[in-house]
DNA sequence: CGAGCGATTGAACGCTCTCAAAGTGAGTGG
DNA sequence: CCACTCACTTTGAGAGCGTTCAATCGCTCG
């Protein structure tokens, strides 16, 4: 086991390289994403510290993995990892957990993808940020958002220029205020979470 | 441990209600989805013999299952699971392993719903289905395809008008052949690869 | 034979994308 | 310290894909 430093915007791991290593990510964001053969990419979810990252059974990565800002890793080799398995069989339960909790985020992504518009996926993504920021303790309002409109445009389905005309909406509308790029603070979080669940249309919201 | 049997078009189990039970599908279809509250809903798989549903770490399911057609099930209690589960540790590997699946489906699927277009997608669906078949034994050529159109569009995103008309366009352009609602052949599976994976325009195929 | 549900087909609309231009900020070098 | 560059974001205008609304078709069942 081992800790890694790793600069803003360079690849941890590519998708169907040797899956080597395990990682825990204690500081920095890391995006995970799959592409299509045509460069058409879908960012399939970002990665906060707590998290782990390649816990895979295949001896492939199933996806990429790029670190968003400068990110800090405890990095496992999974051989190790399987030995530990053996004498702790607590530590499966664990991943089970683990992986089970991720595919209940994975299908709460799929009913965004699938079924919201535009500002649904938003409002969603800003609450996602704001609910990951209070788990590991951090004060959910304002929100830093350090991921680029590209990131999320990838992530929520859309292209970054909705995503932008999307933000600056909500900010006409009083929803959320803008402080800069990577700085949003929820001005109406009650109002958000109708929006994002499809509660509260926009011309109810005028402007 | 006992075995069921579910007519079509029956909940098998309802999301946030308490998970008591596991199944073990042996015959038949079955779908999950999650729905939104304004009755939008997601397909987020469907089941086919041999499959698990239910495995959940939390308390309550995650999600609706609806049988597609008529459906046999072997239901365990989730406490007997855990039993056994103690016993043999073997059994944890094989649960992590079959999450671990699940979570690589639902990547998948996440860049199906956030990335392709309404023609990829119905093409990467009926590869879909007729892989299922294959791997449990049946030929994957030609494709029963027991459930409706409205769970197709569901299930890819899509209202169940374009799942009609974009499986129609497959069939004058021959890359299909319609027997029926439910019965599909493969006509040319080179070129509906192609289009699955968003390397054969619509235009190239004339009709 | 009629009722009813699902599938298909048609026409028009609208949300998001595409293409394009202008704005903004960080980093670099003179 | 300021001008320049370059990448990212924002904003605008127009186009297109999939949706919506509606009508017809076809099958199953009573």
């Amino acid at each position: 086991m081992q800790t890694v430093v790793i600069p803003p915007h360079r690849l941890v791991f590519v998708e169907t390289e040797p899956a080597r290593c395990v990682f825990n990510l204690t500081e920095g964001v890391v995006k995970i994403y799959k592409m299509l053969p045509d460069g058409r990419r879908q960012v399939t979810g970002f990665i906060f510290p707590g998290d782990f990252l390649g816990l895979v059974q295949s001896p492939f990565y199933a996806y990429t993995a790029e670190t968003v800002t400068e990110a800090k890793l405890c990095q496992f080799p999974r051989k190790r990892l399987e030995a530990l398995l053996d004498k702790l069989p607590d530590l499966g339960d664990r991943l089970l957990g683990m992986a089970s909790h991720e595919l209940a985020i994975a299908q709460e992504q799929m009913i965004l993808l699938g079924r919201k518009s535009a500002r649904e996926r938003v409002a969603s993504f800003f609450l996602m940020l704001s609910k990951a920021a209070q788990r590991r303790g951090e004060q959910g309002n304002p929100i830093s958002i350090p991921m680029q409109r590209g990131d999320i445009a990838d992530y929520l389905g859309l292209t970054p220029e909705t995503v932008s005309r999307t933000i600056s909406r909500f900010n006409a509308q009083r929803l959320i205020q803008i402080k800069d790029d990577e700085q949003v603070s929820i001005v109406d979080p009650v109002a958000l979470y109708k929006v994002a669940a499809g509660a509260l249309r926009d011309a109810e919201l005028g402007v």
